[in-house]
DNA sequence: TCATAATAGTTAGTGTACTAACGAATTCGG
DNA sequence: CCGAATTCGTTAGTACACTAACTATTATGA
């Protein structure tokens, strides 16, 4: 029986992670272009689908993003027409998210996706559902541990 | 029984992913900043720890990573000091890199990382092992998808 | 009330990661 | 053996994602 080896970058979950994640985004990219979304763009909508007008910070909580990031993101979501981005009525400091009808309008069209990319990914559901369920775990895990 | 919501931001797979890979590596951060290495860059120490001289071919190759993208990356770990950077002698479009006396050394250091990491992520080791298989699925399934 | 603290975004700078276009070296077919 | 095709890296340009430092606004408390 012979030592197996920790460092071994074939038993890292840190390189399957950072791998599964780039090839996933990448499955993406062909469906967003018709549609003139980014992958971290398309959750922005997947946000803003679920809660329609929305601050940053709002955002930026649920997507788990620094606002730091999230700013420049919006302002190409509005340059492509998806979003209007102003000040709120009540608090000036506030961002307020709105979709535009544009933005509201490709909510149909982005329904099919789930199940476009779950068909290429050739797993049964349940095994998903335990990937992302074990994944949640992990970011618990990760984000509890970094307070 | 009411309809589930196949675009609700938090049963998105792909969003599990990036959160995880992100906050994932963010947990490396303060582990991998003492050896002056970020976690892609730790990623190829682990690649040349494995098999020391070898090509910016065979690096991009193991790690899944497009040449360009691995280019200026070894460039600041050649910075570094963990590696060095050279021509093959037999082909000379080949880019030989080897480890630095330094950089054979630190795998002593990143021999305990892999424990300290598992630990903080509160999980049996049989679940880490899943996760990882599970993962690896998921990149087999995109990457021969995206021939 | 008025200085101070807390909160919301923005900006600047660093480091991946990708595609596309390119130059240089090698290989191969005729 | 010589021109075309292939292969290997590099460069340029785009887009995230982060930290740190900053402005502006709102809330707090002596």
């Amino acid at each position: 029986m012979t030592e197996p080896n920790v460092l071994a970058l074939e038993n890292q979950v840190c390189f399957a992670l950072t791998v599964a994640a780039r090839t996933t985004v990448a499955l993406y990219k062909p469906i967003l272009e018709p549609l003139g979304l980014t992958h971290p763009q398309y959750l922005v909508m997947l946000a803003l689908w679920e809660e329609n007008p929305r601050t940053l910070r709002s955002l930026a909580d649920a997507l788990r993003l620094e606002p730091a990031t999230l700013s420049p993101l919006l302002k190409r979501l509005e340059a492509t027409g998806h979003i209007r981005r102003e000040r709120s009525a009540t608090d000036e400091r506030a961002l307020q998210v709105t979709l535009t009808e544009h933005g509201r309008r490709l909510r149909q069209i982005a329904e099919t996706i789930p199940e476009r990319v779950a068909r290429s990914l050739e797993m049964p559901t349940e095994s998903l559902i335990a990937l992302r369920d074990s994944l949640n775990e992990v970011i618990r895990a990760t984000t509890t541990a970094a307070r």
